[in-house]
Formats: C-alpha cells, structure tokens, sequence
DNA sequence: GCATATAAGTCAATAACACTGACTTATTTT
DNA sequence: AAAATAAGTCAGTGTTATTGACTTATATGC
C-alpha cells in the first residue's frame, strides 16, 4: 500500500478519480466492510447462526410484512439459499409467517418479541461501530459518505434506501 | 425501510447518530458492498476462481514482496484457507514466491505479468464502479466517505491505508 | 550450541453459505 | 381452462471458511 507503482499513468481527462485514489477507495472498502461485518460474528457464534440469518433478520426487521420474494430480491441470493436459514429461524422462533389476505400466495414475515431481541443484540455493536466513525468523522463528512455509497449501489435497487440528502441528521 | 417504528426513542444526547441513520448507514454498507464487489464475479467465473482468488491478487499486486503472513493479517483468513488459492494461483502461473535474501523462512510474493493482467481485467470494472459514483457525487463527498471508512476500520489495521487528507485528490 | 520462536506448508475433518436444476402445491390472473 | 406467480422442497455440488495437529526450515536469545 506505500509504493507508488512507477508505470501507473496519469489519467488524461484532469476531473477522472486516480487510479490510486480508486485503488484506495476498493482497500477502505474491503477494510471498513470486513471490521463492521466482524462486530456481530461474536455474538451469532453463540446461537449458531452465521451471517446469512443476521442479514434475514435484519431486513425482516427493517421491512415488517416482507414477502418471500421481496426478501431474496434484496439479498439476492438463491430460494434455497435463503430457505435453509429462514428454516431455522421460523422453526426456533424468530421469525413468524402470516399468509397475505390479499393474495393467499404470499407469506408475510416479521419478528417475534425473541427475534426483535436477537435483531438488536446483533444491531447494537455495529450501531456503536457506525456511531464512533460517524462522531470522529462529522457531519458533513458523513453527507459525502452517504452520497458516494448510494452512487455504488445499482441503480435498480437505489429506492431501497433513502436518497442521499432526505435523512435528516440534525 | 419506509417504516418509522414507533418504538424507536429519541436519543438523550443530540449530537450521537440517530438510530434510523446508524441503520441508513449499514444499509447502505450492504447495498454499496454486495453491488462493488459482483462487479467482478462474472469475470472471475470465466478462469474458474472466487473472490478469495481476487484478493489475494490484489493485495499481492498492492504490495509486491509481500510475505505470506502479512497477507493472511490483511485478508484475516486462516492459513488453510489462503493456502489453496495460493496454491492455485502459483500453480497457474499468476504468482511467483521467492525466498526472502535476509529471512530465508519467508516467502516474498510478487504477481507474474499473467498475473497483473488478471488483476488489472478485474479491477476495471470494479474502478469504472467506483470512478462513477465519485464523479457523481463530487470531490468533497469523497473525502467525507474516505473519512468515514477510515473510521470504521480497526485502529490496529488503519495503517495499512492512507490517512484521510493524505490522498491528493485534485 | 542448544532451546525456543517464527514462517511456511500440510493433513484430516468439518461447516456455512452459496449454487443449479427440477419439481410440487396453492393461488391468482388472463 | 390455461398460464403465471409465490412458496416450498429435493438432490447434488462448489467455494470459502473453520479447527487442530503436525512437519520443515530458519532465526534468535541465552
């Protein structure tokens, strides 16, 4: 990370990002995701569960009355994939399932009381996480991080979260 | 993500994070994350690797001469995981060892011209991802999101990044 | 020189998480 | 009635990771 690698060239058009500045962005990246997925792997080791019912029951949580579907379009996995560790969240009671009125086709999930527990259990080291980078790094620092991060995600799935500039944070 | 739960207290203290922006932030971690990093899987399925294939490539080519145990403090792996990619990617040819001249135990890593054309096939689309959301949302966004993410990485692996502020980025 | 520590590599067994492809059931839509 | 959709299931596979024990080579401290 401390060379400068002599055969990088300059980029032609002077308003492109580096190439070392776009370098730099995949390493903090790696760095920051790897550190914050870390805070809750402790705590899921204890119900042997992994990082795959952290997401499912994150995302349960945050969208109350998620479909199937809607839950595999948002991690984007496999039904087989997802069924295995939805399996063991509804059968120990973390996670129920209510068949829609409006279309008997669909199984509306949510957390129960225990799953709510667990949610935040897991949430609340990366909450702390996220809080102290946020505080050492200010506001105004945390606007451009909002605004660089929603830019990488696909467009197609941007009106998952708020666009940047909505989330009051004052 | 479009609910507010009504059971989420305001925070006594005004300047912390709020609660719904602390999870904005992880999902926006998720999101941006997962889309960065499938960048590059299509790529890597057609030479018949993974992404543990790609970090190991990339890091080997950020830090040429890197000696195996530093490149297993990077990734946090164990050293039977590094091992068969490693093996893998000497095998064919896109990594070369050589003995360390002062500490004959250590293997000093370089990546072969095969192999930086490898890494360079996967980091472009990675870095056109990342150059577009730079360019969208602007120089000092940058640096708030390079502050940000320095944060958010263990105190005891900031170094192996530069310091916000330190990157040039006009 | 000898004991200890370190760097690397290897073996065996295991698990989490993901995949493909095919298929069934129930329900809704056309 | 036919087609499409939502969910669930089955069998088989692959990547990435784990733990624990062990060997070999080399370096370092006393």
């Amino acid at each position: 990370m401390d060379e400068q690698a002599p055969w990088v060239q300059p980029q032609v058009d002077p308003l492109a990002p580096r190439d070392d500045d776009l370098r730099h962005a995949m390493e903090l990246l790696f760095f920051a995701y790897r550190d914050f997925t870390g805070e809750a792997d402790a705590v899921l080791a204890d119900y042997d569960m992994g990082r795959a019912h952290h997401r499912a029951v994150y995302f349960i949580g945050a969208n109350t009355g998620i479909s199937v579907s809607e839950l595999l379009a948002i991690l984007k996995i496999t039904k087989q994939s997802l069924n295995r560790v939805l399996s063991t969240l509804i059968d120990e009671g973390y996670v129920v399932q209510e068949t829609d009125d409006g279309d008997r086709r669909r199984r509306l999930m949510h957390l129960t009381p225990k799953g709510r527990d667990l949610e935040q259990l897991l949430t609340r080291r990366q909450s702390a996480h996220i809080a102290r980078a946020y505080r050492d790094a200010g506001p105004d620092a945390v606007e451009g991080f909002r605004r660089v991060l929603f830019g990488l995600i696909n467009e197609a799935d941007r009106h998952r979260v708020p666009p940047p500039g909505a989330a009051a944070h004052g």
